[in-house]
RNA sequence: CGGGGGGUAGCUCAGUCUGGUAGAGCACUCGGCUGGGGGUCGAGCGGUCGCAGGUUCAAAUCCUGUUCCCCCGACCA
């Protein structure tokens, strides 16, 4: 892409309304623009990182054998009037009457929805286990939006339900989306941490938050630095293998947020050196609710003796949107961005110091068409803003590696290769640059 | 929902107290000098001062109402 036919209005100053770093960088880098509070616009800078993160999570869904589907997000009020929540929503649900003075809502979640699909046309056990999921914008009408992207109103969820026929296939289910989450958010550069987190009136164990660390999180963390090292299940891994032991070794070790700290239990479950306390993003929830919706919904299948038995679900959510912001919020600088080169929107920025220089164009457009040509994706600055600007405009935008050629390095043949997150610099001749990246 | 702060050019903000021809920097357009870390000189473009009503000879400025946005708290994937 030719930076010069690229729609990214990027900001030298910081607009007033953002606090924290991602909010800020992400409006000035031209990544997203506010259409209210807590809703935004997704400009072509933003959308492909979203679409990369989007990628991600829905390539490690499908190795975990989850089947995706694409639920509305209107939805009718009867169904919640089953579930009971729509009286116990509350303002959080954004409510709609459509021309005949019917009851919608844009949906905060779908757990009914899923429900009610799943009940009409699933009758036995034979059918079991089956995780359906999809990935779709959701809408919480909150109090107090904040923190740009990271906390808005309307948000690209993934979300995850599993049906099972007892208790124990249900845990499966469960272990399964955990390990398929300790892969989805290492891919994406990402050290997130399985926390303990509140099962609310059902109770058990399975519910575990996967929290960021960042300093700018928004709620405090306290967990075993040994997790940090931690190795995560390998590409290819076999879900129908043993699950249980992975998920052992990662619940083993101490991990919470603050409203489940203790200070004493912090203490003598940690030694001092390991103990790390900091603050948290919160980018996954995991689930298990049992027979709540199912039973609320008449949900049931035949089991093995012709039995009526209710469905065993569990919900698995992923902040796919708030994950950019997450991803900003681990990983920029005082100059910018640095994005991990598995969500990055270009993999490589070409700047040409001096268009018009004919030397110098020739070079930039036979590098930037030979590395289009090898896939690679390629943002080529192509305009005449001097210098300076182009160093300062690529620092922001954090692609992961820079090409910059101009008339002083091209008269010895020399390109500068410059990598964003160690900020290390190289000179390499134009076919050394080139095999760099193609090689 | 409680408390606080705001809305003036695309962005950052002054001007409001004390009413009297709407400003600066950046950005943008044109031209000159420049040319490897957001340069420089000159000339331009750009505003129903959030909205409605009121007071006044006169309102960005005073009064009333209203709406939107931001921050802290409570709440929350």
């Amino acid at each position: 892409m030719r930076l010069s036919r690229f729609f990214m209005p990027t900001l030298k100053e910081t607009p007033s309304e953002a606090q924290i770093a991602s909010h800020r960088l992400m409006l000035r880098a031209g990544m997203i623009r506010q259409s209210s509070a807590g809703i935004y616009s997704w400009l072509p800078m933003g959308l492909k990182v979203l679409k990369k993160i989007e990628n991600i999570v829905r390539e490690e869904m499908n190795a975990a054998g989850c089947n995706e589907v694409l639920m509305p997000t209107i939805q009718p009020a009867d169904l919640w009037r089953e579930s009971g929540r729509y009286e116990d929503y509350g303002k959080e649900m954004l409510r709609i009457e459509d021309r005949h003075g019917r009851d919608m809502l844009y949906g905060p979640t779908n757990e009914e929805q899923i429900t009610e699909i799943f009940r009409a046309s699933v009758r036995s056990y034979r059918d079991l286990p089956s995780n359906l999921y999809h990935i779709q914008w959701k809408f919480r009408d909150e109090v107090r939006p904040r923190f740009g992207i990271m906390r808005g109103r309307e948000f690209l969820m993934k979300d995850a339900y599993s049906f099972d026929i007892d208790h124990e296939s249900s845990k499966s289910a469960y272990n399964r989306m955990f390990v398929s989450y300790l892969r989805t958010f290492d891919r994406m550069g990402l050290k997130a941490i399985p926390m303990k987190a509140d099962t609310g009136p059902i109770g058990g164990d399975l519910s575990h938050e996967f929290i960021l660390l960042a300093e700018t999180g928004e709620s405090e963390v306290y967990c075993h630095g040994d997790y940090l090292d931690f190795d995560v299940p390998p590409d290819g891994i076999d879900y129908d293998g043993d699950m249980q032991s992975i998920v052992d070794k990662w619940t083993s070790l101490y991990a919470v947020t603050d409203e489940k700290y203790v200070a004493e239990e912090f203490d003598a479950a940690v030694p001092e050196d390991k103990r790390l306390h900091t603050r948290g993003i919160e980018v996954g929830h995991i689930f298990h609710f049992g027979t709540k919706y199912s039973e609320a919904m008449g949900a049931t299948v035949l089991d093995q003796e012709g039995n009526a038995t209710h469905l065993q679900m569990g919900s698995y959510g992923i902040g796919v949107s708030r994950l950019v912001g997450g991803i900003i919020e681990a990983s920029h600088d005082d100059d910018g961005i640095i994005w991990p080169e598995a969500v990055a929107p270009f993999h490589i920025g070409l700047i040409n110091l001096r268009p018009g220089d004919d030397a110098t164009d020739a070079a930039c457009e036979d590098l930037y068409e030979k590395l289009g040509n090898a896939g690679v994706d390629v943002l080529y600055d192509d305009t005449d803003e001097r210098a300076g600007g182009k160093f300062a405009k690529m620092d922001l935008i954090g692609l992961p590696w820079q090409i910059v050629i101009g008339p002083r390095g091209l008269k010895n043949g020399i390109a500068e290769v410059k990598n964003r997150a160690s900020g290390i610099k190289e000179e390499l001749s134009l076919d050394e640059t080139l095999n760099r990246f193609t090689g």
